[in-house]
DNA sequence: GTCTATAGGAAGATAGAC
DNA sequence: GTCTATCTTCCTATAGAC
């Protein structure tokens, strides 16, 4: 049973995730919580307040799914762990809106917000590339202790393939906002091919 | 010397590609404008009306940039011609909202005018990535009545180099939203490399 | 084509009873 | 914590004079 606090964060994800800071109305959000518009401002401070916590807990929750991820895949061959990941968020993309709220938020914060809204993503991504960089440095290294792969993939430029890396991604996530997932699917099927034969040196 | 009209819709576009459909207000354009708001009336129908012609505008002007650029172009290296695209699209980013506001209408439509607004934008970017295909497919061929080049770029698939550069240009266009061009630089040049060595074939 | 005046409604937010 | 009632402000849009 969720409280009522959390079924209002959901329902003003999903609504700011679909119609925006500006667009979305708390007369919609209480509707989808079955309570009164008023009843909203026992629990928020105000419409600001309750976007700033709808992003911060989105930002949170997509940064402990990136860590269950590398956690669960650390032993993974390279490939198939960063193509999972983008694959990973093709598929919460159907079954939440978190990372269309984030997208919409982080591309085109609300006026009033933008620099609470920076301040929070530009960390987060920037962490993000940094955290792609020390993966393909220590795969060009080789893993401590592993044995040395003759096969193993030689990345040219670890800066490079992380920057790139960043670039594809949101290449395919922002196609995904048309909602048309065999699209997106074509497009991270061919472009990841390229991909992953550029970042070879 | 520009008309009313022309005025207004400059001065929507800006207003629309800031604060987007919802948090534009019709008061704002008009004191953009040095009229008051009901005089918006004698040009537009309406607030949605106002915004579909601003698109439109924005759409054949985007579709003109091309066009002219392809013409100019023609006979540039292949490399130089789709890096300089790219290029291009960063410096024109910074000189007006053109293309802020194509971005946010095509990834964030608002509601009331979604169809209407996908209708325009699906055919003009797969119109763009068949334009692509068919650049590399000629590539491929070789250009009619030209000498063979030895060294001419040898592409492994012409659909999969055209879904990857819509995929690197969409990469590239989002981090432009962050109104940061130099960050914007450095993804281009780190990414341009990973792409141009994966569509090797 | 521009103005003043205003309609009509929806938005965010508050007061105070229960 | 939720409600009803209300306040204030802003919005899109229209009417009608000039």
């Amino acid at each position: 049973m969720s409280s009522g606090k959390t079924k209002l964060l959901d329902a003003s994800r999903d609504c700011f995730a679909a119609q925006g800071f500006d667009g979305a109305s708390l007369r919609e959000i209480a509707d989808l919580c079955g309570i009164k518009k008023p009843s909203i401002y026992a629990h928020f401070q105000s419409k600001e307040d309750l976007f700033l916590q709808v992003l911060k807990r989105s930002v949170a929750q997509a940064k402990r799914g990136m860590n269950r991820y590398y956690a669960a895949n650390r032993r993974q061959p390279l490939e198939g762990r960063l193509k999972g990941l983008l694959v990973l968020l093709l598929e919460q993309y159907r079954h939440n809106q978190d990372l269309k709220f984030l997208l919409r938020t982080c591309y085109f914060p609300p006026q009033s917000l933008q620099a609470e809204v920076l301040d929070i993503a530009y960390p987060f991504l920037d962490e993000m590339e940094q955290r792609m960089t020390r993966i393909f440095q220590s795969e060009a290294a080789g893993v401590a202790g592993a044995a040395e792969s003759p096969d193993r993939k030689v990345i040219a430029d670890p800066v490079q393939a992380a920057a790139a890396y960043m670039t594809l991604a949101d290449g395919v996530l922002v196609d995904m906002l048309y909602d048309y997932p065999e699209r997106s699917e074509r497009r991270l099927g061919l472009a990841w091919p390229v991909y992953w034969r550029g970042i070879e040196g």
